[in-house]
DNA sequence: TCCCGTCTTGCAATATTGTTGCATGAGGTG
DNA sequence: CACCTCATGCAACAATATTGCAAGACGGGA
């Protein structure tokens, strides 16, 4: 998802150490153009790491307590991560394939909402908007 | 939330049996005027009726398959169950405050999104939008 | 009425996802 | 070196959900 950032420099600011699991972890997500459950991440990680399943949620929980991640759902009942909107990432909504479970970024522009009445006259505080499409992707389609 | 919906009718329609643990899980969604939990709904009925949590799990199911319910998550790991729109429901965004953990609906014309765009270019199939706001609510921000 | 098939439910076991408590080890500072 | 903090591992646990199998309900037809 992403050549722009540099995850070193990312934890830096949030004034995290940039360990090797962390760089890791976001390494993982980055290189994903969509966003990834723990398990995943932890999939691809034991691969080639000696890393503990503990190890990936603590460092999931914390990069998103840090707004470097954050955590989206689907339908179903695991977590994903993507990383957060920021200078390079704007904001976007999320395609979720009922068929396949494949979850897709969809770009910034094809859809966003209008919620700047709403921010108006709602009587508590909004930290953010999480939209996601549901339906069949098109590669479920053509079978 | 309904004093529109004949949930005995709802459950013909969809060529279901209307049993009465099914009715009683209508009920119970369809009087609070927010989505509940599976677990919320199971404390719910275990106070009254002899029910086993796993025939809750199997009744939303059933009932999501079938489009009379709709699931909807929260930032959390629990899956929320509200009324399905229908004539009688327009769809809706929900919010979903961080620090107490209650979900709510919100009216709907005080948030949509412009899918007609993006149902034109996505080469899916869209079978819903969920929209949902994250951040505190007024009740939390008092305190 | 009795048998049979289908549907719903209960119960136990299991799976998946995420969390907590405690110990260890690395790395820095006085 | 003694001490502190932080990241990590490991085992146990917790919360949420699913599966397999058996029992019970109920209607249709012999």
């Amino acid at each position: 998802m992403c050549q722009h950032c540099n995850y070193s420099q990312l934890l830096k600011s949030a004034s995290l150490e940039a360990t090797a699991n962390r760089l890791h972890v976001l390494e993982v997500i980055g290189s994903c153009n969509c966003p990834l459950s723990a398990t995943d991440i932890y999939k691809v990680l034991e691969r080639t790491e000696a890393i503990n399943r503990v190890t990936v949620y603590r460092i999931l929980d914390l990069l998103v307590e840090h707004h470097i991640l954050e955590r989206l759902s689907t339908g179903g009942r695991a977590a994903y991560y993507g990383l957060a909107p920021n200078e390079h990432h704007a904001p976007h909504a999320h395609f979720y394939c009922r068929r396949c479970g494949q979850m897709d970024c969809l770009h910034p522009e094809t859809l966003s909402v209008d919620s700047e009445l709403f921010k108006k006259t709602f009587p508590g505080e909004i930290a953010r908007v999480e939209i996601r499409v549901d339906g069949i992707c098109k590669n479920c389609l053509r079978q």
